[in-house]
DNA sequence: TTTTATTGTCAACACATTTGAAAAACGAAC
DNA sequence: GTTCGTTTTTCAAATGTGTTGACAATAAAA
């Protein structure tokens, strides 16, 4: 069932996808899903979903389609969704709060464990009930709790030094907010670049196009 | 120097990340930067960058790279950053304030011109200071100013009439945050969507595969 | 004028997506 | 219970797209 062929991340990327429009379809009373019918909801090819759903070993059925809670459920294991790894967030500004408030850590496999920040004023004060601490105190929780993964929202002129110092403490990942390109150049290193402002500026460009087309 | 081969779509996402470095080598005192070297700064193949760059004329100039200045206002230029199109934010809770007061929207070629909320203790509170007002207005609101693009930044139960009452009064482009897909089936409409979400679980997901090679 | 550096371009390669044919499972009819 | 047609997956092959490597052409430097 479980095949080994390197998966490409074209489809690692479309699998959380996947995962939500499953996520959405199991709040109704539907059991099961034909990969046409759910391409035609995702707007993709029929065939993309079950070549896609195909790398990880058959979960459909001839004549009958994908049932749709086991999909769910066998998704969210290859994500490691069902995993629960220790994260820390750095930096507790506009963008830290609301990344710590609004993201559902402990449904998309991680556990908020701790907030980091260097402004004094903020140290004490609470989110999600969990303390922010000053980053002179990131050695010491480290040693002690071994976070897997940190969260970066803090401006770029900090970022290389404060992700040298959690490499060194054995952080494995990282959620890169700040608009420093983090590459993932130290081998045994995952870095995740988020980069909004290129989105932004890709929205630009496309309406850009579509106003030119018009004329 | 215009061609007018369609540029594919892997190319105009790697523009924001050249406008970037680019942006970085303008405050050294290099002029000039050859695709090799820059190439290595991010982390990609000489031969790629100068093909990128070729889908919109030769910048470059043998045996003396590019200009870096000339460069980084043509790829600005290419993006659209150099016009100022109206954009309005819908939804000022924490994450919709949070990329009110973060992006840098008049340097990425958007104006922040109104923001709406439909929770009545918000409204009246300033943001970068504009006045959060119902969404109630929205409607007079575009009417006069014809807003090109909106932020929405809601839950997903809202998104899909909220999208619709603003398509229906021009509106041409969605950067979308909420968890709701928004797809771009009406023709004419942009939308990007954001979804942090799934890149949490890409995350996920790789740091998984990083912890199983290494056992 | 020669040498060196570096682009622009094209062809080969690798990767991703789509298509098509075959096999499997379901459900209805007998 | 068996058969048959339909649905739908699976697998393999073909097409399409994106990336890389090689080299001729050209500009700068010596």
């Amino acid at each position: 069932m479980a095949h080994d062929k390197p998966i490409s991340r074209a489809v690692i990327k479309r699998l959380p996808r996947y995962y939500r429009f499953l996520g959405e379809l199991l709040k109704s009373d539907i059991v099961r899903i034909s990969s046409r019918e759910l391409s035609a909801r995702m707007g993709l090819t029929a065939s993309q979903i079950r070549q896609d759903l195909n790398c990880f070993g058959g979960f459909g059925q001839q004549g009958y389609g994908y049932n749709i809670q086991e999909l769910h459920e066998e998704i969210g294991h290859i994500l490691g969704l069902d995993q629960r790894m220790d994260a820390i967030l750095i930096g507790a500004g506009n963008l830290g709060r609301a990344v710590a408030n609004h993201m559902d850590f402990d449904n998309r496999g991680f556990h908020l464990s701790a907030i980091f920040d260097e402004n004094p004023q903020l140290i004490g004060q609470r989110i999600k009930n969990i303390p922010i601490e000053h980053t002179d105190k990131m050695e010491s929780f480290c040693k002690i709790n071994h976070p897997m993964v940190a969260i970066l929202c803090i401006p770029k002129t900090a970022t290389k030094a404060i992700s040298d110092r959690l490499i060194a403490l054995g952080v494995k990942g990282f959620w890169n907010f700040s608009h420093y390109d983090l590459l993932n150049q130290h081998s045994g290193i995952i870095v995740e670049n988020v980069h909004m402002s290129d989105s932004l500026m890709t929205l630009s460009y496309e309406i850009k196009e579509l106003l030119k087309e018009k004329s």
